[in-house]
RNA sequence: UCCUGAGUAGCUCAAUGGCAGAGCAUUCGGCUGUUAACCGAAGGGUUGUAGGUUCGAGUCCUACCUCAGGAGCCA
């Protein structure tokens, strides 16, 4: 059994395909049956007079999405898509759609509602399955960098008794009477294996009951997060951008006819090398002040605040790889983030924003190391002291400087296929309105 | 939670308050190099739901439902 994605080293020879049939266009005596393997397409040719009766009857009006087993002489043709042909010999029809209810996305447009409904399916076009491609060698290539750099990954729980952060809105679920909740982030707990363990990465799904709906959001999207120990904030930085870097690298070298499939700009990819440039918060407040006299943004910018989305996406485009923010006030911040030693107005954090418009797909943070500062941030935040005993034990014994970043990948997976929504970087998106298929 | 927009054939969309339409899909016929093939024909409708205004409502008004985009919040 040969791949279509490898069908350049048959050429001359016969082959077995086993697939689906992606599209027809018949000319009379001459037949043109696409078909897909779900590794790429391939145009095959039947003659009426250069195959079997039967051949050629199974194949004239075959139905969309039939799935099919053929042979055929790969030849090599220009006028072909991918530069070769299929010269069909046999083909057995495993299940033929039939015409009553036919094969219902068509090569022509749809909604967005549709396509959603049917996203069982969509997840067959050509665009659809290179994007699940890319985003499969991001999640390699991910893993793959802490893997081979020294981390050890330790997945969280997902089920957890409370609140990590104590902002967000969470996933209750009964848990034989008690009440638990689906995790939103893992990083409390993987500071406790980065003091176990030195540098830890943990990789899954986390869950976000928030009402929002926008092209940014999901409820169950996948976070992959190191945490270090004795690791500082400039180290976070630096981690940050390499960690990208690879990760964008590895897509160009690894999935570069997917990304053709998809029409990305591979100039843009290929300008993302580390160094990121870094902004101090005070420093980006001042672009976005001159932006805004500027007339490039409506609502002036209120220093002290976190940035809006459309201060984020502003911010984003104006550079030609990923920027990274850092120091921001640490009362819009999270609690378990270091203050700064120059000035503990401002958190030892940093959030880096995509180009392009595409806003935050990484935040990180230097963690509070100290027992006292934690726990009268835990009690200045109204948060439930006992929950978080656990967490203060980690610097009651042998606490240290430690830093650690989140970044979500389907964000990522947007942003590096240059999509206008993340729904379509996994392969069953759970939205604000949407749980099925 | 709030703001904005959209719901008409299986799909994507038209239709000044006055006969419900097109392309694609499906069916039938034609075509030996098609590239979302093309050409001819046929079938296909409770215009999101419930009220209201009007001689007459897909169109105007009210409420609700669904979906989409955005704000806040976040990755």
């Amino acid at each position: 059994m040969t791949t279509i994605a490898n069908i350049g080293q048959h050429v001359g020879q016969s082959v077995k395909l086993q697939g689906w049939l992606y599209n027809s266009r018949e000319s009379g005596k001459l037949l043109f049956p696409i078909f897909r393997d779900g590794t790429g397409t391939i145009q095959g040719v039947a003659h009426k007079a250069g195959v079997p009766a039967e051949v050629f009857d199974a194949l004239k009006g075959l139905t969309q999405e039939s799935s099919v087993i053929v042979t055929g002489k790969v030849r090599e043709d220009k006028r072909a898509h991918g530069g070769y042909e299929l010269d069909v010999e046999t083909v057995e029809v495993v299940q033929r759609v039939p015409e009553a209810d036919p094969y219902p996305i068509t090569l022509k447009e749809h909604g967005t509602d549709f396509l959603m409904e049917r996203r069982h399916l969509w997840v067959r076009s050509p665009r659809q399955s290179a994007i699940l491609r890319i985003r499969a060698e991001i999640m390699r290539a991910a893993a793959e960098y802490f893997d081979s750099n020294g981390f050890i990954r330790t997945d969280p729980p997902i089920l957890t008794p409370a609140a990590c952060e104590g902002t967000s809105t969470l996933f209750p679920v009964d848990y034989f009477g008690d009440e638990a909740f689906l995790t939103q982030s893992g990083q409390l707990y993987i500071e406790s294996t980065a003091l176990a363990l030195g540098k830890v990465y943990s990789f899954g799904p986390t869950f976000r009951a928030e009402k929002s709906k926008t092209r940014r959001h999901l409820t169950e999207f996948w976070m992959i997060e190191p945490e270090v120990a004795f690791m500082d904030l400039d180290g976070l930085l630096e981690l940050a951008e390499n960690f990208l870097s690879h990760i964008v690298q590895s897509v160009l070298k690894n999935r570069l006819p997917e990304l053709g499939v998809i029409g990305r700009d591979i100039e843009k990819l290929k300008a993302i090398n580390a160094p990121f440039p870094r902004l101090r918060y005070d420093e980006a407040c001042e672009m976005l002040n001159q932006a805004h006299k500027d007339g490039h943004l409506e609502a002036p910018f209120e220093y002290g605040n976190d940035f809006g989305s459309p201060d984020e996406t502003w911010l984003s485009s104006q550079f030609d790889r990923p920027v990274m923010v850092h120091r921001y006030p640490a009362d819009v911040k999270a609690f378990y983030m270091e203050p700064d030693p120059q000035d503990p107005k401002f958190a030892m954090c940093v959030d880096v924003l995509a180009p392009e418009g595409y806003g935050e797909i990484i935040g990180g943070s230097q963690r509070v190391s100290s027992y006292e500062l934690l726990k009268s941030r835990i009690e200045h935040h109204g948060l439930p002291i006992d929950a978080f005993q656990w967490y203060l034990d980690l610097r009651r014994y042998g606490s240290v400087p430690h830093s650690g970043f989140g970044m979500g990948i389907e964000r990522a997976v947007a942003w590096i296929c240059g999509l206008e929504h993340v729904r379509e970087t996994i392969p069953f998106a759970r939205t604000l309105n949407r749980i099925y298929p």
